[in-house]
DNA sequence: TTGTATATATCGCAATACGATAAAATTATG
DNA sequence: CATAATTTTATCGTATTGCGATATATACAA
């Protein structure tokens, strides 16, 4: 299962979403979704996107964890 | 810029393009086109597939590079 | 050469992102 | 508490794109 931790990093940044929006340039219901791991897949010039602006890696934002 | 090191993973775990085509249950053209960065998103459902076949994490095969 | 692995291309369909928008829900804040 | 601000959720429409199926091309061994 792949985790979408978009809310870790806001929080680590201190971040808030209408930032994050103005920043990435998505629609804040977008945002809102992906933040919330409410979205199924994710084009690669948005992931770029949210890196950018909060200076992290693709890693810090998706996790992988197999279920045990 | 977002960058998609399978072709790294696929040389560190020694594993075939055709090994990782079973594993992972896609076509082995699609997962050519995964391979060499020829695709403009991704689900995560795939994702999912890939870093279980892997045995890897996201962060181990997307990565972000910022022009500079 | 002959086979095997990988890459590239095209077509079609289904899945899905994303925008626009509205409404609901949550969370500050006075 | 009241009200504003923020965030979430939902719906609809459109455009994008994954992915399968398939064929062909290319690279690479044996």
């Amino acid at each position: 299962m792949i985790i979408i931790n978009v809310d870790v990093m806001l929080a680590k940044r201190k971040m808030s979403v209408t930032e994050l929006t103005e920043r990435v340039g998505l629609t804040m219901a977008n945002v809102s979704l992906l933040k919330n791991g409410k979205v199924k897949a994710i084009r690669l010039e948005t992931l770029n996107k949210i890196c950018a602006a909060l200076n992290c890696q693709p890693g810090d934002v998706l996790e992988y964890r197999g279920d045990s």
